[in-house]
DNA sequence: AGTTTTGAACTGACTGGTCAGTGCAAAAGC
DNA sequence: GCTTTTGCACTGACCAGTCAGTTCAAAACT
């Protein structure tokens, strides 16, 4: 009969319940709001709105909009790597190659893309801003997930399947500006098409057969 | 070296050099500070004073700050197509092939993200915002720019350079996603290294030389 | 058992400040 | 003699953050 019972729905509530499902409900209303507006432009009353919950208790749970976001991005970005390195994983215990880790992570990266794109959206808006208030959660949540990437770079080129005339950071960093853009362009521009498709186009792209099947010049 | 080149709308130069320098000395002015702080979190007091212009000023050139904004797009999108263009040209007149007018273009993106760090920030932060006044803006600007990319793709395909089963607009999407984001984050993280340094990673990864030399699987 | 107390969670009206945009007369170019 | 710029006062809307008060389930008490 308690009403506790029946609040831990989804949410791993460590904890109390209540609180952690009105965090939860802040969460997925800032990041919408904050993906299509813009941080500045979204409004703590909307916010509140939109979550269903009053103003007070924003600032009951959070103790500002800033640091209600910063912790918004530390939350998405743990669901994030959490989901690449599975990704690598379960490559692992297959046996598979390095590459073929790449293009699970690439696959990984799509599917969170598809579930929270308006996380990924806001990610990318915010990531490369200067002199704001949350520079240093985002520089430490980027490493986290680019050095994802990066680990399994370095063992590609440990074991010789990978060229070492790579730059591992630089390289890591375009593959992930790959995905994203890509991925984005998918969802904002071309919605309709499946995932295998727009996998199976980067992949190509991952794989260097782009050039006609063959090698490059040099 | 004159500003009238790449207006080609409305306000067409006629002989005006002082109403175009007041409006360049806003663009930059603005470019910066949304480039950091983002549109919202930027007053027009700030672009008229860092502009060295009275605030009466903003409003005597432009209807409003959304359409300040909106032009400054404009604007800065002419320069990259413009520059993208130009190396595609060249790479023409010296009889190179595809894929070296797609190394072209990697390398005059770079050039251009190096000579206007702050636009290229404040694009990729609004390019994938929905709901906003400038969407429609922003589509059009974006297809401009790669077209241009596509279009080489395309070429590419035609006269069998570059293999059949690419997906011209997503592989489109992905590379300038590429270059993009190992150039933001050159800017951002590894300022000190120079540009052939991240070209020649970037060319790496474009001629699928990252795979030790070979092929991938499947 | 029933009654009272506690305290975490939540509420929403209110405040102090900020900012886009206006109006206009005078000055400065061209 | 036009166009353009300046300087500055003003307005009205909007918004982050506050705080006194409410709710209610569980604990403490009788």
């Amino acid at each position: 009969m308690t009403i506790r019972a029946m609040e831990s729905s989804r949410t791993v509530d460590s904890g109390g319940g209540r609180r952690q499902a009105t965090r939860q409900k802040l969460y997925e209303a800032a990041v919408t709001l904050i993906a299509e507006q813009g941080f500045s432009a979204t409004t703590v009353d909307e916010i509140a709105e939109r979550a269903g919950v009053a103003k007070g208790t924003v600032y009951y749970n959070f103790a500002s909009k800033s640091v209600l976001f910063e912790e918004l991005l530390r939350h998405g970005v743990g669901l994030l790597t959490a989901s690449l390195r599975e990704a690598v994983e379960k490559t692992d215990e297959e046996g598979g190659s390095r590459v073929d880790a790449l293009d699970a992570m690439i696959r990984a990266g799509l599917v969170f893309i598809g579930r929270y794109p308006a996380f990924t959206q806001l990610y990318v808006a915010e990531l490369w801003r200067t002199n704001r208030a949350w520079q240093s959660t985002l520089l430490v949540v980027r490493q986290q997930a680019v050095a994802v990437v990066e680990d399994v770079l370095r063992d590609g080129i440990a074991n010789g399947e990978l060229s070492d005339e790579i730059d591992t950071p630089l390289t890591a960093a375009a593959l992930v500006g790959m995905v994203l853009v890509a991925a984005l362009d998918w969802q904002a521009f071309q919605p309709q098409r499946s995932l295998d498709d727009i996998h199976a186009a980067l992949s190509l792209l991952l794989q260097g057969r782009v050039g006609g099947g063959r090698l490059g010049p040099r």
